[in-house]
DNA sequence: GGAATTTGTTGTTCGAGAGAACAGGAACGG
DNA sequence: CCGTTCCTGTTCTCTCGAACAACAAATTCC
């Protein structure tokens, strides 16, 4: 799932040409539109063995030749021919399960959203029933795609712990699920068999907030969800972590609580009973039926009141404690805490520079999502794609091509 | 520093030599003694390949070819020969700087001590006056060496934050340090330019068990040092972190402390005014200047006092919101919580398992450190040693071959 | 003792990237 | 307006490293 590669194994030619090739489509991917030229100073390769790569993409259908990207190079010298995603190229389905609703879309190699639907979803719902809309959303948002386009994958983002090995859906509170095999379940209803994703929805935020949002080039950041539940996703060293269950930071239980309330989970004292969707609508008087709709409530304040202004000391102290151990380069803040940032950023801010230690103090800096409210579902988005980088030959094997038909069940 | 190669570059051919050439190393270093039929299995590569390596890394004079391993393959066939490190290869020195010694090792390829000196270190000393005296431990420790080996680098444990990018000491609290460039120090008292590299002594720890400890084969673990100062070094899927700056997993300043005593940081509630030496030593009624030793007094206990029995509960509470984030498959207790955690075994479990969650605590177990009170010393060598397995050919032109010509000043 | 099995060795093949030579296309300078 | 300069695309050849095949060597098993 990670794009590491297995450590300690040797090199073949075979491998070397699959990781170039996968490398080039990476970056075309992450530019959209980009020169040939480029191409060769990004990867160190010669340019012929770039031509070589680039007419290989094209006779796989997955990019195409274009006119020169505007204003690259100023100067004299030939222009460089573009290279550009594909018009009828490979794409993925995304899936964003949220607490209240599901949103599916459609998404190009370049990440572009190309197609997008979504459904209420209803509370306590079983898992089954969920699985069915989220098929009936993904007949929807396929049904306008171009006939030849391959389906590489589906990838879904959960509010939950999701095992690394196998995408199992362990625990997810607020939908009430627990050990959901939900890839499985999507899959048997749409009738067919392509590789599906699942990640942990603050992990694919921070996934693509790095990828695509605030965080483009920078190697070491930490998005904090805010979705009923509080949760962190971490990419260290460009690459996001995921402990030996894939359960790496649930921030939500640390124990920053200065007053010891007691937490769904058992404990007492978690942040999660400060500065979670649920501490947070008790605070401010929101009636529990809008809770999934934290954020709009909180846009809808002028001026913050003291209870908000209290929570966001309590988030930036919590965040200090986060930074102190993480020692990112960026903070992203994601769900609720989006409108909550915008609110009180003073706060924030304050609680953040009285408890961080100086060192990771100095290189840090808070971050509002570049994607908006769509990270977690372009994050899901991305693990989807990601067997086209590793191996695009392999990967646009598995695919289904014939998308109308597989999927007309 | 850390072995990741450089995200979206190409691959040419002389880098999967390279690659090859450092990846038989990294085996050969790992194991000691390797037959050539298992580096073609743990590589994936050819017979022949693995032979045409071999055969390099010999006329490098950095393995020779040895006897089969004993007793490895049961049953028929030709018995494989061996490959093991030369016996007047290239080695690196280690330096561990404790907070009351220093430990000086020269360490060879395979991760054998071969000669260790030590010295005291006064409390507050001067850094040239510590860069001296390791210097001159590091004479020492050379003299004997064969005078063909070559010198691949130093390596030097720091109880402290060291910025990833130079190798600076940003802040040693228990030496009194503050931006010191001590490998530089340390080159001028030696009179040579060769590569140094610098670590926390958490991380260093964490990268030796991990390579060479309890933690061999688990690519997913914390080392908690207790050395005065309480830090804790990560492996994640096999890699070291080390966050933006290099100062990650400073887990001392979490808040975990009920009773909100006041931290030399200028916080409150820090785990280290609950686990941290001068914390246990003042309520063991420990005399202050023994407290760098505080592991032999914890050794001299037979039956822990009821004050040692509620830190060890805190340290289990602590450990619990570390496991909760980081999820780890292994935590190991290095530095004095090892003679800690021996003492009282039961009430750490029980405050571990009191506050971790389900998922993350059915994976994880407390280890001890394999590797005794070496475990910093190691993790120096092993990051000294790492450029040879990066680029083995590049690693041994920058190394000092006449060393003790070199050294003579 | 012979068959089976596994490995080391050697020479050849294959494939991917590098490099050189040439052509194409634009900006620049006169 | 035209030649120069600069950079890039294209094509062909070269180089190097890994794979492959065939054979020899060394051990176990029957």
């Amino acid at each position: 799932m990670s794009p590491q590669r297995r450590a300690g194994l040797g090199t073949n030619q075979e491998a070397v040409r699959r990781h170039n090739l996968g490398t080039v489509l990476r970056h075309v991917h992450r530019a959209g539109h980009i020169s040939r030229a480029e191409l060769t100073s990004l990867m160190g390769l010669n340019r012929s063995t770039i031509a070589g790569l680039v007419a290989e993409l094209e006779s796989l259908g997955v990019s195409e030749r274009a006119h020169p990207v505007e204003g690259a190079r100023q100067g004299a010298g030939r222009p460089s021919a573009g290279v550009r995603i594909a018009a009828e190229g490979p794409y993925v389905v995304a899936v964003d399960l949220g607490v209240d609703r599901a949103v599916v879309a459609r998404v190009g190699l370049g990440g572009q959203v190309l197609q997008r639907a979504q459904a209420p979803v209803h509370d306590g719902g079983e898992a089954w029933q969920v699985g069915a809309s989220v098929a009936s959303l993904v007949r929807q948002v396929v049904a306008d795609a171009p006939p030849a386009a391959p389906l590489v994958g589906i990838g879904i983002s959960v509010p939950g712990l999701v095992r690394r090995t196998d995408g199992l859906i362990r625990l997810a509170p607020n939908l009430g699920w627990q050990d959901v095999s939900f890839g499985g379940i999507v899959l048997a209803a749409l009738g067919v068999d392509i590789p599906v994703q699942l990640g942990n929805d603050a992990d694919l935020g921070a996934l693509a907030e790095h990828r695509r949002g605030v965080g483009v080039g920078v190697d070491d950041l930490i998005y904090i969800s805010g979705n009923v539940g509080v949760g962190a996703g971490i990419i260290a060293g460009g690459v996001k972590l995921d402990g030996a269950g894939g359960y790496f930071g649930e921030v939500g239980h640390l124990p920053f609580g200065l007053a010891g309330l007691t937490c769904h989970c058992g404990n007492r004292g978690c942040w999660e009973t400060e500065v979670g969707a649920h501490a947070i609508a008790e605070a401010i008087h929101c009636p529990a039926d809008k809770v999934a709709q934290l954020d709009e409530v909180l846009d809808g304040y002028g001026e913050p009141p003291a209870q908000l202004r209290a929570t966001g000391t309590a988030l930036g102290h919590g965040l200090a404690s986060i930074v102190n151990v993480f020692n990112p380069r960026m903070v992203v803040l994601g769900g609720y805490f989006r409108s909550l940032y915008s609110l009180v950023r003073a706060e924030v801010n304050a609680g953040l520079t009285e408890r961080t230690l100086p060192a990771p103090l100095e290189s840090v800096t808070l971050a509002l999502p570049g994607l908006g409210s769509d990270s977690a579902l372009l994050g899901a988005a991305e693990i989807a794609l990601e067997p086209l980088f590793v191996d695009p030959v392999a990967a646009l094997g598995t695919a289904l091509v014939d998308v109308r038909a597989g999927l007309a069940g």
